[in-house]
This record gives C-alpha cells, structure tokens and sequence, in this order.
DNA sequence: GTGATTGCAAATCTTTTGCACTAAA
DNA sequence: TTTAGTGCAAAAGATTTGCAATCAC
C-alpha cells in the first residue's frame, strides 16, 4: 500500500476520538479530514480508497463511518431515502440539495430561524434540527 | 373484497386529480385521505390494506404511491435513509421526529423563517425546503 | 497475548423492473 | 377495444451480519 502523507495527525486524531487507528480508518480518515468539509456516502469513499491504493471492503466502510458518526466525527444524513450522506461538518448548519445532481453542498450562513420550539413529550428533547434546502433545474419538471 | 364506504369521494377525488380509479387506488385513497393527515410508509399501507380486506401486492404499493406524489396528493420524505415517508399533508410545513420510535408527525405552527436564500446557480429554483426537528429520549444515549 | 477490527460472502431490507394478465374508460 | 394498471417473481441497491482471520496496543 502507498504512503500516504500525514498519517501522524490521523492517528492522533482518531486517538483522541477513542478509536483505534487502523490502516483502514487511518486512510479513510484522511480522505475525509484533511481537506475541506466533505459530503460523501459509503461507495464513494470505497471507491476513492481504492483508487488511493487502500484496499478495504465496502463492508469495513460502512464500520467505519458509523464508527466515526458515534464518536462525534461525522454527521448522517438523510437526504434521499435509499442513501446515506456522511457530513464532516459538525457544527449546526444547513444544506443545500441539487436534486438533478445529488450533489449536497453547506449553505453559506446561518439563514434559518427557529422562532418557537413545539413544546414535546415529557424526558424527551431536540436531537438535533435538519434543514435541507432542496433545488433543482427550473426546465426539468420531475 | 369488502364494501368500504366512500368510494364515491374518492373515485371523484383520483379522477380530479387526472388518476384511473381503480380498486386499489381507491382502497389506498381511502386510508390516506379520509382521515386526519398521515405520514406513512409504503409497508404500513400494503399491511393496512389487507388487514381492511384490499389484496394489493407491495409493488402495487409503490407504484400507487409514486403516482399519487406525481399527481401533487402526496409527498414523499427523506426522514430516514433506508424508508420512505409519505405525507398526506402537502401544504408548506415542518416535522417533528421521534427517533426513538421512528414516528413522524407535523409540528404545530409555523416556526421556521427562512432569513435569507443563498444565491443559487443559473437556471435552478428552489424545489422545496425540507425541516426536521428529530426528538429523542433523554436517557437514551443514542 | 487479547480483544478490537477487518474481510468476505451471505443475508436482509427497501425499492424497482419485466412481462403476462386484467380491468377501467 | 384499447391502454393503463396490476401481480408476481426476480433483480437491483444499500446496508448489515456472522464468523474466522488479522492487527493494534
């Protein structure tokens, strides 16, 4: 397998997060935390892996995203049924979703308002609030 | 097949909406409309249908689902990668999710202001702005 | 060494598809 | 009668699972 360059501060990283650092989640995690917030879903990064020179099954992927997500360094989202995003960008914000493409890209700023929380059962509270701003080609009338 | 009242509404609703009134989709129209507003899935509506003595095959399901969103009576809701959610209630509006139990209802109100829309590409609009308030129990650690 | 992690292949689950059959208009 | 709609079974995709082999610590 190929030398990838800073693979120290991915292990740090992921030691800190509690989490073995593994060839495979030591790869995976530099495709996805080196460069700017990500937007991917589990076959991309399959895919960008091997092409990486990482050999890993779709399998380990999806351990490790989910890894991830419940160690707080990812976020799932569901944007279309059938597929599951994974969102580097923890902090609160919104998305934009180009239906044609499927591309799923941040929304620069924090445009939206929540004026008023409905008031919920008793012991349970807001896991979080998704806002997913859906758009799509004005000629094509799917 | 039994008897279910208000096939007369529903035949002229389907036929408003440009759709053939057939049994089945007149069987489903029944337990989507007639009521209070549904967030439902197309398992739910294959089970229900022939618990109400309707024999409808799931693929059928599906395709009366996919039509009736195609029509405008539905629409369809990524709440949940891996299930679809349709919704009765086709007017602008936010969900309150229960992920502790899966169930979707709409929130009360109009809490929600959008403060600004990002600029967009050329030729693209807005499809539609989905809000999610996912609730969970507060002992759960999920 | 020991327990966590991986790979693989098979299983599962939701949704779609192809095609012969049926029914609405 | 004509064409849209349905049923079935099989296919397709995404994700999960079981278990033996492997690796991090």
């Amino acid at each position: 397998m190929r030398k990838i360059p800073n693979d120290k501060e991915i292990i740090e990283f992921l030691k800190a997060a509690g989490l073995r650092a593994t060839r495979q989640r030591v790869a995976i995690g530099q495709q996805l935390f080196l460069s700017e917030d990500r937007h991917v879903t589990a076959e991309q990064i399959h895919i960008e892996s091997l092409q990486l020179g990482c050999s890993v099954s779709l399998a380990t992927v999806y351990n490790v995203l989910h890894r991830f997500t419940h160690a707080g360094l990812l976020r799932e989202l569901a944007i279309d049924s059938g597929r599951s995003y994974f969102d580097t960008n923890i902090s609160s914000h919104q998305h934009l979703y180009f239906e044609d493409t499927a591309k799923l890209c941040d929304m620069p700023g924090d445009n939206i308002e929540i004026k008023a929380i409905p008031s919920l059962p008793p012991d349970t509270a807001i896991s979080r609030i998704d806002v997913i701003i859906r758009v799509k080609n004005k000629t094509n009338s799917d």
